[in-house]
DNA sequence: GGTTAGTATTGACCTAGATCAAGTGTGGCG
DNA sequence: CGCCACACTTGATCTAGGTCAATACTAACC
């Protein structure tokens, strides 16, 4: 399915494109040399899984590119995403040693992962790491929180508008059209992920998808690629109040 | 609609029942004595708002008694309950001004508050606190991530029992009856919260809470005071992965 | 080139839960 | 006491989204 994928792990801290935006984001130089000493880079292929609920977990990490999801399974089958990883984005919990959730890369991926033991000790010592930690930790519990009115009150249309919206704001910075309201990226979720993480059927999600595309809320070219001509109707049909929803 | 409440605020921090469980679980007598000069009680009366979605918010603190709820509402209406805070649950966000969900007292409620800036300050010199934070932070989301399945995934019938379940789970140690798998419980909540929290409405709610008493799965007396004579039953009900779903 | 497998679209139908609309029960209060 | 407000229940109907099924499109791979 796929040929190996093309995977760039950076050298060392200093040229780490999420340096200033995850857990180590307020180290300095000394304490960033002894994360160095207990780091190391994981890659994942779209699709595997890095770990399944339940199972130990002898590491941290962060996701340095690529997407990682957290997704809850019952009995019969029926599965819910709880969680999208995105670049920067920590995976895994200091002080417990299993994990709730299934973690998957859906997409190629790579992670710094820190061994857990070690990792532990130095957030004892070095504040830093600890309440950076905190802070992500709080933004989450935010982001997960608005995605529960996602997933409690919106309509089809609103939640597939909600889950671009996220997403183009993500890589809004990166992929700007000559218009700055304008928008083009591509969708990094199967149909059948983007029902997963909705609450819906992926032919509801493909149908809603052919209406936003129909209503010219979004331009579709092949069945990844979206441009959004006006980023604002865009909001809109994602019901958002007015602050937007999605924090920092 | 009521009567003053009778709300009990424990005197000093040795007698407080939260004292085990809450931010200050892990602080030392020193430290406690410090978190003593800027706390201080607040009482609410079911109904009473405690802050409203954007306000600038002067105190952190911890709920002593009753309940509280963080809840979202469109621009037309729809409303979305996103937290349930329970006893010794933490209110706030050190680092933030401004809390993005209206706070409300569900019941009666008194919270044990602590001027932000201070209680700021306290934090980064004393790490017991911000551990414990932390802590309980991660176990915060974890539920938010654990009741995004209920949300959408779950039938109604599931949702009613999954909530149950939860408010059964909170005062199983208090309420036991002779058989330790009989509870006994009084629901916190009116029909529109809990369908406010469950994302249904009020009418659903009423039908799968008599559906359930039909079934003999709980039995009702008046309308809010609730017998579950086998709690196995219920979990079943609920669609529970073994584990329970529930953390900690 | 044809086969297979994964991904996506679209249509026809059905059902869980929403909506609309009466009720009932209870407690506070003039 | 009767009135009103509020919380709740129950019934009749409607509909958004689920279910089932057929049909593309694409990319390996033989």
């Amino acid at each position: 399915m796929h040929n190996q994928p093309v995977i760039v792990e950076p050298k060392t801290c200093d040229e780490c494109p999420i340096r200033h935006r995850a857990v180590c984001a307020k180290c300095e130089a000394d304490e960033l040399a002894m994360l160095e000493q207990i780091k190391y880079y994981r890659s994942f292929q779209a699709g595997q899984t890095v770990i399944w609920s339940g199972d130990q977990m002898g590491f941290v990490g962060s996701v340095v590119s690529g997407i990682a999801s957290l997704t809850q399974t019952m009995e019969d089958g029926r599965t819910q995403m709880v969680g999208l990883l995105l670049q920067s984005d920590f995976v895994g919990r200091p002080g417990r040693d299993s994990v709730p959730y299934d973690v998957t890369a859906t997409s190629d991926m790579v992670m710094c992962c820190f061994r857990k033991k070690p990792f532990e000790e130095m957030m004892n010592r070095t504040p830093h790491i600890a309440h950076r930690l905190l802070e992500m930790t709080l933004d989450e519990l935010d982001a997960a929180r608005d995605w529960m009115l996602v997933l409690g009150r919106k309509t089809a249309r609103e939640k597939i508008a909600s889950l671009l919206t996220i997403i183009a704001r993500r890589d809004a910075t990166l992929n700007m059209g000559p218009d700055t309201s304008v928008l083009v990226f591509d969708l990094p979720l199967t149909r059948e992920a983007m029902a997963d993480y909705l609450g819906l059927t992926l032919e509801t999600v493909s149908r809603q998808i052919s209406a936003l595309k129909r209503d010219g809320v979004i331009i579709l070219e092949g069945k990844r690629h979206i441009t959004v001509p006006d980023f604002d109707r865009l909001l809109e049909e994602a019901g958002d109040d007015s602050d937007g929803g999605m924090v920092a």
